[in-house]
DNA sequence: CGGGAAAACGCAATATTATTTCGTTTCCTT
DNA sequence: AAGGAAACGAAATAATATTGCGTTTTCCCG
């Protein structure tokens, strides 16, 4: 029996070596697979072939490049709890397929402990703010709209412990 | 005057050209330079000194690859609203410091809007958020928590609106 | 409107890295 | 302990990154 049975697998089928080229892709996803060999202590080949089958496994799920969002001119950003008026699940779908149309929400999480949504919204100054919290209240069944305003953010991991 | 004039700069010094570098390399961090410069247009020395460039400016904070938290055990992911019994800016910084401690801690904002910050946590049981929320309630200054539990994410979005 | 310098470009050469090939080693199963 | 699958690593090849440099473009400033 292999590691490679055809799709997915879990953590148990990670050995430590794995689990050292997540770290260090979590942390920098542009270091060359040469670098990211030695760092774990085996040789080149095998290196890449590890992350391959991690991207295959869909374990790595993809590289991207952060931003700084402020030089870009997004200098707002913050949450939104929404209540609405309907937990059918097409009220939902809809709800979520609406603001996920627009490019200022970064997160959209169905939620349990008091309200259904939360949101992240960027924008790109408080008018822009005001208009898009405005829009959120005209959205079909919502009921509830709490805002709440990033005034700094002291921590930000990218992705999962390790 | 250049484009380069020292250190810090903003949106106003980038062509269509750097936006581009910023949208491919936001969508896949990993791309190679050379087909990088094919898609912006440009020959690869170019494209690669602009890239250093971006970097340089800070405008490219680093890169990351993404991650498969439930296949890695990290199945639960809630957000806190905590509110503290002083405003001060000792408080609000231990505060800060001391939840960036944890492992678990993966965003900490403080906010307005009602509480004072907003945390997003990881867990790899029900067992572990409950000791983690325990935790939290036993924090110096913490007098106020409400959890909300991430049901399902239908948005997420890495960086920012290109 | 012209120079003229600075900036950016792209070709070509070189250095590094990625990827394939393949023989060897390790590990697991029986 | 033998057989076989999986993984390893050295070496060769392919592709990419990076440097050097001459040319073109851009943009001031007279």
């Amino acid at each position: 029996m292999s590691r490679v049975a055809g799709n997915h697998m879990s953590i148990a089928d990670l050995d430590d070596i794995d689990r050292s080229i997540l770290a260090e892709l979590q942390q920098d996803g542009r270091i060359t697979n040469v670098e990211l060999a030695r760092r774990v202590g085996i040789s080149a080949p095998p290196c890449l072939r590890r992350v391959r089958r991690l991207e295959e496994m869909g374990l790595i799920q993809g590289y991207h490049a952060t931003l700084a969002p402020a030089m870009l001119g997004w200098s707002i950003s913050f949450f939104v709890l929404v209540g609405l008026d309907s937990q059918k699940g097409a009220v939902l779908a809809e709800f979520e397929a609406l603001v996920a149309e627009w490019p200022e929400t970064r997160e959209c999480h169905m939620i349990r402990g008091g309200e259904d949504f939360l949101l992240r919204l960027m924008a790109r100054d408080a008018e822009h703010q005001n208009r898009l919290t405005r829009d959120l209240i005209e959205v079909a069944h919502v009921v509830r709209v709490q805002t709440f305003q990033v005034i700094r953010t002291s921590c930000e991991r990218a992705g999962v412990p390790l």
